[in-house]
DNA sequence: GCATTATGTAACTTATATGTTACATTGATA
DNA sequence: TATCAATGTAACATATAAGTTACATAATGC
């Protein structure tokens, strides 16, 4: 799962740990979606775009890979 | 979870089970997203739009609410 | 009426997102 | 060099997304 939450939060100048607590999870939760290691859910999602003023598709859209 | 996914799909005149199996899900779970009651994975939700031809902000976009 | 299709949902199981705790590494900085 | 902050990750626990099976209802067409 590539996303692009790394660079929005850089560019908001957040670290991991600030990111965890404004949208309600650890640390650990950021890092490994940043990795690509999890399928985070919708809500999740929503929250991270919140938190860094973007929207789904700005943060999460991937074209379909055959 | 509000979302758009019946509009979508009900606008490519597919049936739940139809969307299903495009997506590789069980009809129970497009019942569940479309009422609400899950919250999807973020995989999935990629899955959906591209089987409705919509981005992933047409379809599960949502402000914020406070 | 009787089938068939589409949909909603309930009980239970399985897979996995997420939490908890802990430790290691890297980079900056005093 | 020695902290210390930021990050990566591993083992295990918990919550929940998603699957399986099954049943019910509404709508349509025979």
């Amino acid at each position: 799962m590539e996303n692009k939450v790394k660079v929005a939060r850089v560019s908001y100048d957040l670290t991991q740990q600030e990111l965890a607590e404004r949208v309600g999870v650890t640390r650990q939760t950021i890092s490994l979606i940043e990795k690509g290691r999890y399928n985070p859910t919708l809500k999740l999602c929503l929250e991270i775009c919140y938190a860094v003023n973007k929207t789904l598709d700005e943060v999460f859209w991937q074209e379909r890979k055959e």
